[in-house]
DNA sequence: TATTAATATACCATTATTGACATATTAAAA
DNA sequence: TTTTAATATGTCAATAATGGTATATTAATA
């Protein structure tokens, strides 16, 4: 039991779901690839912490869906309660940023727009998802607002941290158009209050 | 060359360090272990990209000084300008908010304030890495401000997300205590305008 | 008509990561 | 005095992740 395989536990005590479903959705907060997912998805099934049923389509493959077990939810009690690992995090632009000093300005600017891009698209795509999930509430409220409320705080979260990165890209390409960086009281001090 | 081993570069390109050094300050920004450090040092030294001198100490085992070569500073230039990839997210805190609504409000508030404790115990890191930075900063400005900059912005982005973090924290124990939750009309409005 | 995109599942080889083990020095604390 | 903590470097086996390949259906697009 890795922890991909209690976060696809985790994602199905909201709703059953086939393998590329998970793939879709647990990408919002942990990367995977399908490659990962399947192959787990048949373990928890051999140790019954989920079940699963085929459902042919009209126009698409068959699928398996997916649900939770009783032993699958009393997994997830204990996982939940057990200690919880630091996160982590690996991101390329972070490492590029450490070295801007060696590059010219056009170099690091493409970069500060590159990554400011990237958080604008996170923004917009979460806006999208939040006004879906209302748009099925209004629907079904009830069922939506009890087995949504994880989602929707995570939602809000990521979209929180994007628009703290806009911000955070504006400021310092800002700070690296026009000033001349120093390390003065008085700079130092300046950047702080910007908090 | 795997991510990593640009990112050991791109800190070389601010200070010559040890294995040792390096293997606790990528860790602000991209979680790795001295054993995956140590070997891609090595391969980079055989590849004439560093190269190290050893130091003996007092009172302290010897250590290995490493620092950028041309041939380094060359591929951090290719690198930089190269395709950024996507950043990986792996937060277990975040797959187990995915299924609070099985838990009991005690267990989910005892994990809420872990997190909270640990965005807390992250900005006292950072603000204390910021002093220091300062008070190095009075001796010699300007080679700080020239070779410190991409520390400072990152820096302070990561204090930025703690911030969010903490309020994150507290709307959402807010939220949950004194709340029923439901995806009314109004209540989504009003918690959208917590942005 | 051919290709691409979306849906859907599955395997596999390469590469990367993790956590443990190993060794060594010295200071500080129990 | 023994243990723990910090500094410092290194190897290695087990585990996990990545990216590609494969297969299949259908709709939409070029």
């Amino acid at each position: 039991m890795n922890k991909l395989s209690y976060g696809l536990l985790s994602l199905l005590s909201i709703k059953s779901s086939t393998g590329y479903d998970l793939t879709l959705s647990i990408n919002k907060f942990w990367r995977s690839t399908h490659s990962a997912i399947y192959p787990l998805l048949s373990e928890l099934e051999e140790e019954e912490y989920v079940e699963s049923i085929l459902i042919q389509q009209k126009g698409k493959p068959d699928k398996k869906m997916y649900s939770l077990t009783a032993n699958g939810i009393k997994l997830l009690h204990k996982w939940f309660t057990d200690e919880t690992s630091e996160a982590v995090v690996r991101d390329e632009a972070t490492l590029k940023l450490y070295c801007m000093q060696l590059m010219d300005s056009d170099e690091v600017e493409n970069l500060l727009n590159e990554i400011e891009g990237k958080y604008i698209k996170k923004l917009e795509h979460h806006k999208n998802y939040l006004e879906k999930i209302y748009l099925r509430s209004s629907e079904d409220a009830e069922a939506t607002a009890k087995s949504s409320f994880g989602a929707y705080i995570l939602i809000q979260r990521s979209m929180n941290e994007a628009l703290m990165g806009i911000e955070w890209c504006r400021w310092v390409k800002d700070l690296y158009k026009n000033k001349e960086f120093n390390f003065t009281k008085e700079n130092f001090r300046e950047m702080r209050n910007d908090d």
